[in-house]
DNA sequence: AAATCGAGAGACAACGTTGTCTTGCAGTAG
DNA sequence: CTACTGCAAGACAACGTTGTCTCTCGATTT
């Protein structure tokens, strides 16, 4: 087999095979100017050596210097939001022999700039990025690399962006909930500073504002348990709502455990944003504005291999539309 | 700023701060015999050419040759059991400022083949495992990785491993359902040339054998639909069972619509193997055996470190014990 | 005052690979 | 028989970095 030091080398290949290293080369890189008989011994010896080149070496000498790898950063994989999208870029990705570096931002801009560098710094042929932090103007330092942004745009670097149509998904769940007659509809929305948040809000004003009706609810919820506790204030104040458009996942769940233990859930309405496995399961199930999450991945995905593989030209932004769900759970009419 | 060709290289800076290629190198590693000044002035020249070492090269000289990245294959991220392992190693890789690289494997050993060498290719420095295949001696050429299989051990390849007590967690959940009386426990389990599906369905069976109750159910059920499928049948035959144990996530959440379907929620119980969310807001709410992802995650990160850090020594196993939550789906009585 | 020492800084080679150039050689035309 | 063409295959340099060696120069020792 190869020497103590190490795994062998092309120089390895070529001593066991008796031709020269630049012929190995050829072979390796599937070049045909190579007779067939000697071919095939560096085959043989490739095999019997177990060869395989050094990425880093080939990346340095080669001129083209693709690493055949993207960088895939998201919130957080544990999110089925995020999962799928991450899925669909990765099963995008095989198809084409490209691996991913991936991580998890956790909403967090410092650990965003972090692993944008780092990545970068590492060669990826490009990134498919959910920004968390306002501003990305720190990507103009690392160089033409290609980056798709995925349900968020940037702040301020411009760029093939894959968004939802969140005010559109957003206006029809709160005129799903006006058709069914409520009037008190309450929002429960995430951080403000999130685009998202913000497109979503949007959507559910400006629809009740021309049904001519107050909007009222709750902001800056992230996670399930400040949304329970949000809707549960709510449902305990004076004027409690009748149905509540809820922004985000987690939220739904949040509102979901509030309704549960005020004994409503079989008589305030809820439409959340974005849908949830089993979501059909629960009693009553849940009406939903389904987001595509695989097809937004997918879409960010080759958008980016466009860009890699050359496409010049303006910024894109894809607009993955939503579906309304009826299960049940936004259908009451008011109590 | 730089040329045209490329982004900046040490050569750049070592021009732009008027000073060698090498008290570059030692600036940017942190080495102490620069003078003040003369560093002063490479770091100053760094900042403003934003430049990056490249790692390829990096990797390529240096002599220890740790990329500080690892790999982590597992089934599937869409999975929450998955996705949590996968958090976890993730969070683990973050504190030592390490890298990841991940893919799903999607229970197909090619593709566990494929991506494990490319990955090893790739000069990763240890990897996490979940094996899809029933034999992973392909991983003897890859040259003295360190790997850690986690979930469910090779199939002939020594290394650590960190597992789930399986049967253990099987017989306490079979235990369960017979102390509330039932004597008519059907199993449903994964592909029986999984690990995992085949521990479990043995601790089911050693338990069911020493109460002497007649172990019965269905087996190669992957998916929801297919355990829903079964669990139909098995409702509809002669001998309905009045309770099931299921032996894994997506199993369970088919026998739950099965159960839904057949309006017998209420009364046929209920235990999966596996926690998943929401569990807790069904109707009834679902008493599972949980699995302990993060801890699993966790500990084969860390025991891969370890080797990557030069443990050396035999292979160990890793054993994560479950826990039984009761909910109300597995405390009915047989009706 | 001569010799020694040490520390800072540069020169050079090498890591494993590929782009370019050169060589060798057979086949063909003049 | 010489000159030319074309193609296979090797020699060599280069990618960007770091390990090793060497050099310079001022400070310390005898």
């Amino acid at each position: 087999m190869s020497a103590g030091t190490g795994p062998p080398t092309m120089r390895d290949v070529a001593r066991s095979a008796g031709v020269s290293l630049k012929t190995v080369s050829r072979v390796v890189n599937g070049e045909t100017t190579v007779a067939p008989d000697l071919a095939a011994r560096v085959r043989a010896a490739v095999d019997s050596l177990n060869y395989r080149p050094n990425i880093g070496a080939t990346m340095l000498r080669r001129s083209d210097r693709r690493s055949r790898t993207i960088g895939v950063l998201l919130e957080d994989v544990t999110n089925p939001f995020f999962a799928a999208v991450y899925r669909a870029v990765e099963d995008e990705a095989r198809e084409r022999g490209v691996h991913v570096l991936s991580g998890c931002l956790d909403d967090d801009p410092q650990r965003e700039r972090d692993l944008a560098r780092a990545f970068a710094q590492r060669q990826t042929d490009g990134m498919v990025l959910a920004p968390s932090g306002p501003d990305q103007s720190y990507l103009g330092s690392i160089g033409g690399l290609p980056i798709v942004f995925v349900d968020r745009p940037a702040g301020s670097f411009a760029s093939d962006a894959v968004l939802t149509t969140n005010a559109q998904g957003a206006a029809e769940a709160t005129r799903h909930l006006i058709s069914n007659g409520h009037r008190r509809i309450a929002f429960l929305g995430d951080h403000v500073r999130l685009w998202t948040a913000r497109s979503r809000y949007q959507g559910y004003l400006d629809t009740m504002a021309g049904a001519g009706l107050v909007p009222f609810g709750a902001h800056e919820l992230h996670d399930a348990p400040a949304a329970e506790a949000a809707a549960e204030a709510l449902l305990a104040g004076p004027h409690a709502p009748t149905a509540f458009f809820s922004g985000q996942n987690m939220i739904t769940i949040g509102v979901l455990r509030a309704l549960r233990r005020a004994g409503r859930h079989h008589d305030v309405a809820l439409v959340g944003f974005d849908d949830f496995p089993l979501a059909d399961l629960l009693e009553p199930a849940v009406t939903v504005v389904a987001q595509d999450p695989v097809a937004m991945g997918r879409t960010a995905a080759r958008a980016l291999f466009e860009r890699i593989d050359g496409e010049t030209g303006p910024p894109r932004e894809f607009q993955i539309p939503t579906t309304l769900i009826p299960r049940g759970s936004g259908e009451f009419p008011p109590s």
